[in-house]
DNA sequence: AAACTTTAATTGACACTGTCAATATATCTG
DNA sequence: CAGATATATTGACAGTGTCAATTAAAGTTT
């Protein structure tokens, strides 16, 4: 007893991995009210009520939990984007492939903008761990759909369904990006009062298809 | 004499707002060595062999700092793009207006696959003060000559030529993004040997002017 | 030239972060 | 009920940005 411990005993390791999708909770609030350099491990710990140290024991390091957390927005994304092209194939009797690739690309622009601070999450590169399986995973399968849907599609000669879907992509995410970064196409977008990518995507679905 | 300070003298005021670019040089240089986030204001100060506390005379917070190094590479960028065009207008007899956008955007992209951590700066809103005139000047001058370029190019009916600058930078943003990042499109892009981009601005164009 | 002012550098401190180690305990397993 | 395991606790360390107080140098005025 002569080495009586430096303190007080700790309270409550309520076992079962119950404190994991807790932390990720409150982790996705956190995202979203204050962006992902907001989401500490500690901020989160307090959050949660527990000491700073314990979701070591869920997460190995700050990556690791934002990757968790994206892995887990990539899923919502995708499920979302899901549901847009079964709609789409509901909705439509004509031009079924491109109303389906126009759904795909709106989907993923409105997820975009509804939530500024998980889509800039999805693509900070810096802060996930890319060779993550599960984060990785998702986001190939999202993209093998999208490959999916261009395969389907009769194209005109001299156009393959790879650079298509490249391209289909790349001109949605510039996009969301550049709007949440709030640069000079967020600028003018804003002021002209109608938001240009719906027209954008029309164009360019249209231009893929002659 | 009681009252003798702390420690002893520092030594170097050299006078003259030297140490300014001196700073501003050595995080460009740990930019590109390590990334945005390893340009600490600490970092910087050791690469110049000045105290922590030195480079707060020159720049408010790492918030400027990163800002006036973004400016910087901005003006880089706009330069490397200006050249491209004038060189496009002298190699180029038949199809000038295309020519040259394919130039513009081809010196894009370029530039964002030759100096990553530079072109990923320059998007970080997080680490930038978007508000900064000098910044916010030179991406607005970079749009507006695009779009300049734009408006001189007779347009099919039905497309302006500020929903063609939106697409076309978007295109090119959106596709560099990702590649930087690792995404599947830089895997399926390196994996195929033949970098996709150029197929993808060219496709653009030629929808664009029908 | 001498005295004063301004600019820019110094050290030191504080709060915050991620991460590690040592410790204690609640729950699960036998 | 006893032992093992997973989990939470406190404490410490190095690193960061940023502030304050101090001091030296350079420029300016008289």
């Amino acid at each position: 007893m002569a080495n009586s411990p430096p303190s007080a005993p700790p309270r409550k390791p309520a076992r079962k991995g119950a404190l994991r999708p807790v932390l990720l909770a409150a982790a996705r609030t956190q995202l979203d009210r204050e962006g992902a350099d907001a989401v500490t491990i500690r901020a989160v710990a307090r959050a949660c009520g527990v000491s700073h140290a314990a979701p070591a024991n869920h997460f190995a390091d700050r990556r690791s939990l934002l990757t968790a957390l994206a892995a887990e927005l990539f899923a919502d994304l995708a499920e979302a984007m899901e549901k847009a092209l079964a709609e789409a194939t509901k909705k439509t009797s004509t031009n079924l492939g491109v109303a389906r690739l126009t759904a795909f690309a709106e989907a993923l622009v409105a997820y975009g903008l509804a939530h500024p601070e998980r889509y800039r999450l999805l693509w900070r590169r810096d802060l996930l761990d890319s060779e993550d399986v599960a984060l990785q995973g998702t986001m190939d399968q999202l993209y093998a759909r999208l490959l999916e849907e261009l395969t389907v599609l009769p194209l005109p000669a001299g156009k393959d369904p790879e650079t298509a879907a490249v391209g289909l992509w790349s001109l949605c995410h510039g996009y969301v990006s550049m709007r949440l970064d709030g640069n000079f196409i967020a600028r003018h977008d804003k002021e002209s009062g109608a938001p240009r990518h719906s027209a954008m995507i029309a164009n360019y679905l249209a231009a893929l298809t002659h």
